[in-house]
DNA sequence: GTGTTATATTGATATTCATCAATATATAGA
DNA sequence: TCTATATATTGATGAATATCAATATAACAC
């Protein structure tokens, strides 16, 4: 972190991004910017275990195809793990990437 | 801030959201999920006098609807401030929204 | 008043993407 | 192998939105 005419800044506010910095920080903001794919991370985020896939199509009242499809979006920026347990894959939250995105916003 | 299993969680991991909690969130998430925007706010935001809207075309290489289309949304999303000076509207960050964003992001 | 400049709005278009049905792939059990 | 189940992928469609040209609005200078 630094400074900014004397005041603690979080990098959106320390300096103007450039567009190459702008595009990679609105992924990581895009990722989270819809509220089925928000929500389906919120569940798996509040289960320390994980969540099962085969659980969140019920939850979420949307197709499994669908499901499946933002799960893909939330592996690709890196929020959620994923493991096969037998048939079923298991995803769990990587809280670290919640803290880089939220490090870009906050000293 | 509370705690799930022992552990210090942010609202998005402490439980798992509602539909409508996702829809609101999303919205603060969308705001900056566009490169352009969020270069545009990261320019206002990175000048504590704020920046005068005449020259943001430039820097953006945008057309003047365009910017002025990114700023309606950035206002009503509340992360910026308009003030009129004369023929020419000044935009000035306001933080306080970023903090909140963040809050919800980590502990 | 007229003319000039700054910003906002309208309307149209192209692109992105959330969604689902259908299908494919993968794993386990018999 | 065959069947059943879990998840992923493909392809199509509709909705949301980023973008621009044209126009409207607003404020100053004269």
């Amino acid at each position: 972190m630094s400074t900014h005419q004397g005041v603690c800044c979080p990098p959106v506010t320390e300096a103007a991004l450039d567009l190459e910095s702008s595009q990679r920080l609105a992924t990581v903001f895009a990722t989270l910017a819809d509220p089925v794919r928000l929500q389906l991370f919120s569940l798996i985020a509040s289960q320390t275990e994980g969540s099962c896939a085969c659980d969140l199509v019920d939850t979420l009242k949307r197709s499994q195809p669908t499901v499946s499809h933002h799960l893909k979006t939330l592996y690709q920026a890196g929020l959620v793990e994923r493991q096969r347990r037998g048939r079923w894959i298991w995803y769990t939250a990587r809280p670290e990437a919640l803290n880089e995105a939220a490090t870009l916003l906050t000293c």
